[in-house]
DNA sequence: AGTGAAACGGAAGAGACTTTCCACTTACTG
DNA sequence: CAGTAAGTGGAAAGTCTCTTCCGTTTCACT
């Protein structure tokens, strides 16, 4: 089974037309089941309920982290999306926190969606595009609101790219807007205001995020 | 396989000294082999390392949450006392800072405790002793620091239970104290000052905890 | 010291997920 | 349209973890 799945292979020579359908099949029943079952649901079922052979599963998308993967990228645009809309309010600290407001609601509607952010972003060698596309944004968010004041000026990027990941574990279903309150907090956190105390250290580098969320998951790197 | 090694069975009817010492040997080998490779550790490791049978493994914790929950029960006495000293400490908010702080310090520098104590308060059976025992010493902590004027009043003990165990996952073996930084950035958070907006929602009932605990390693419950 | 029960080791068996395989089907190209 | 290559289904095989089992050993009690 060589015929993994991936961007740069379907660059090059395209899949055929069955494949491609089946394919997107795939990609739609694992959305169903992985939100249903966690991203530890059989292949088994993925096969079943999409009506196609469980090879051609594991053909397609040999690894689970490939198929994640390929999730994450159809996710990718909703939040560019997000994200542009935040840059277009006038107000730069309402910009950003309506950003992180809709990002994780967006996570705690979708538990698929979650998942698979916090998984992909466990894979360094997968976070590049995540970094690329939605990272400027939240930088280009995060300046406009330092220039206003708004926003203290000791933070940077990576170190909001945690508690953004982080906060939308912060629900149960008896309590599903609870993370509210603990993204409240953390707002009160991040505004700026007089004398007050640097953070210690520096943020973490880019390439540290992947280490980060295996730590979150408490899985070995 | 029915013999279970729980403290209730314990209580009833005393282990074979032959089965107590492999008793304890396995709990060390254990905390050893799950500090190196996390919790999902194969019993077979665990078994060789320890120079006995897999099948003496199994029979004395037949279930991994049942492993996970006597390696949690030897953490609780070390929690129990770093609050007590954090009591005897007399100004209030250095005493739950200094808490806080020494709790993390000791997640981070032992990967098995951190995943042990993750892995235990998502079992909504298992908590009940963390809760009752370290539960009265977080709230003792805070209600000082409350009564001082030091820690915002809309804070509750669950609040601060869900932060403690995320605080722990921010660091990397490359900035292995990055979780200082954003420990800084809680407290700045839960400090008390004038005209503070109070936090919006109920802070979670002590049974939410278990399903907080889900959320974060992504687990269906 | 004798006896019965607890406890043992580790191989065989069971279960579940992943990989391989091959006759057959579908699509593409000249 | 024919030939060839891509792609298929799903059973068989492989792999790994967990469970069962039984002859043997160890322990505790009388």
């Amino acid at each position: 089974m060589t015929t993994a799945s991936t961007p740069m292979q379907e660059a090059e020579r395209p899949l055929r037309k069955d494949a491609a359908r089946n394919r997107e099949l795939i990609l739609e029943t694992a959305a169903e089941v992985f939100a249903e079952q966690g991203l530890e649901a059989g292949y088994d079922e993925i096969a079943r309920r999409a009506g196609i052979g469980v090879g051609t599963v594991y053909r397609r998308f040999p690894e689970r982290s490939e198929l994640v993967q390929a999730l994450f990228e159809t996710r990718i645009d909703e939040m560019v999306a997000v994200g542009e809309e935040a840059a277009a309010i006038p107000d730069a600290w309402d910009g950003l926190t309506w950003f992180f407001e809709k990002s994780v609601e967006k996570q705690v509607a979708d538990r698929g969606l979650k998942e698979v952010m916090v998984q992909t972003l466990s894979e360094s060698g997968h976070m590049t595009v995540g970094r690329e596309r939605i990272g400027p944004i939240v930088e280009s968010l995060m300046q406009r609101a330092q220039a206003d004041g708004a926003l203290r000026k000791d933070v940077e990027v990576t170190d909001l790219g945690m508690q953004l990941m982080l906060i939308g574990s912060l629900s149960t279903p008896e309590q599903p807007d609870l993370w509210r309150r603990y993204l409240a907090l953390l707002f009160d956190a991040l505004r700026a205001r007089p004398g007050i105390t640097p953070l210690p250290l520096e943020a973490p580098p880019d390439e540290a995020m992947h280490m980060l969320m295996c730590n979150l998951q408490g899985r070995r790197t």
